[in-house]
DNA sequence: TATTGTTATACTCTATAACTATA
DNA sequence: TATAGTTATAGAGTATAACAATA
């Protein structure tokens, strides 16, 4: 049948709106899901005034104390002339800090300030737990581990 | 071993770099990889002076002929007030164009030029092209429905 | 009153070039 | 010469408010 679910007679019907082409595009499901989910994590992360960029700083430092800017940056495929700004508003919270390094005195080493540590614990914490929702949005571990792997192998 | 594949003696050698607090976040490896894949639609449509959002519009406009501006916006996630510009600059290029339709005068109908139908028909080729070659990077179509269906878990 | 398209505007993110101080 | 950080700047993309025409 041309029309199964119609409400009203075929010629007068309007055709329902069509996003098939677009919608199954890997890309496009790729990007309306990543946005989807930055959007929640800022919202979830409102309380603590952290866009995602700048999580992702704070969360790199912690594992990599004393690493120069451009580590950091290169790392999350920043630009060092766009981290400059991102840090200098990080240092200015009180969360970070540039100590001048033994080796090299063009570079500054980052570091996490005393603040920054709890601050750190208490967003790595609320990073976990929105982890832990996606994860169960996906069916479980397997399943995260399944979708981590796919975006891997599109990756290269 | 605390340090086993050392290339230099433990006391000086440098610790290496450990991206896995955010490498190993899905919204993190999800912009990863989607900043990716559009990266390389970007260059694959170089040819034909078309990003995402400009082929998304024409894909729609093509499956869904007379659509009014609000309807084709809303369905990309695309504020009708930034809609103008884009359609415009299509608009410009000959590929599209509004028309006054019947029932309301507040609205334009979009449609296809001749020219912009030919123009879609190597578009959507091309876009054929490099969706199969995702596939085959994810591993055949059985992976692509899994990844498929894995996005639409994680952005529900 | 509400909706459609439009303009103006601002804010974020990103990209490039050029400068400085060090190496 | 090359590298690390910085500044300035320009371009996308996105968000909101307000307006005219029409419903």
């Amino acid at each position: 049948m041309d029309n199964p679910d119609q409400t009203r007679p075929a010629k007068t019907r309007r055709q329902r709106f069509d996003p098939s082409s677009v919608n199954d595009i890997i890309g496009y499901r790729l990007r309306r899901t990543q946005l989807r989910i930055f959007q929640q994590f800022i919202t979830r992360f409102a309380e603590y005034d952290l866009r995602p960029a700048e999580y992702s700083v704070l969360a790199l430092i912690a594992a990599n104390p004393g690493s120069k800017q451009t580590e950091i940056a290169e790392a999350l495929g920043i630009k060092r002339a766009n981290f400059v700004a991102l840090i200098n508003g990080l240092e200015k919270r009180g969360l970070t800090e540039r100590r001048q390094p033994a080796g090299d005195r063009r570079s500054n080493a980052l570091f996490l300030t005393p603040s920054g540590e709890k601050f750190v614990g208490k967003a790595n914490a609320a990073q976990a737990e929105f982890e832990a929702e996606c994860v169960a949005k996906l069916g479980g571990q397997k399943a995260r581990d399944q979708l981590m792997a796919l975006l891997d192998l599109l990756a290269d």
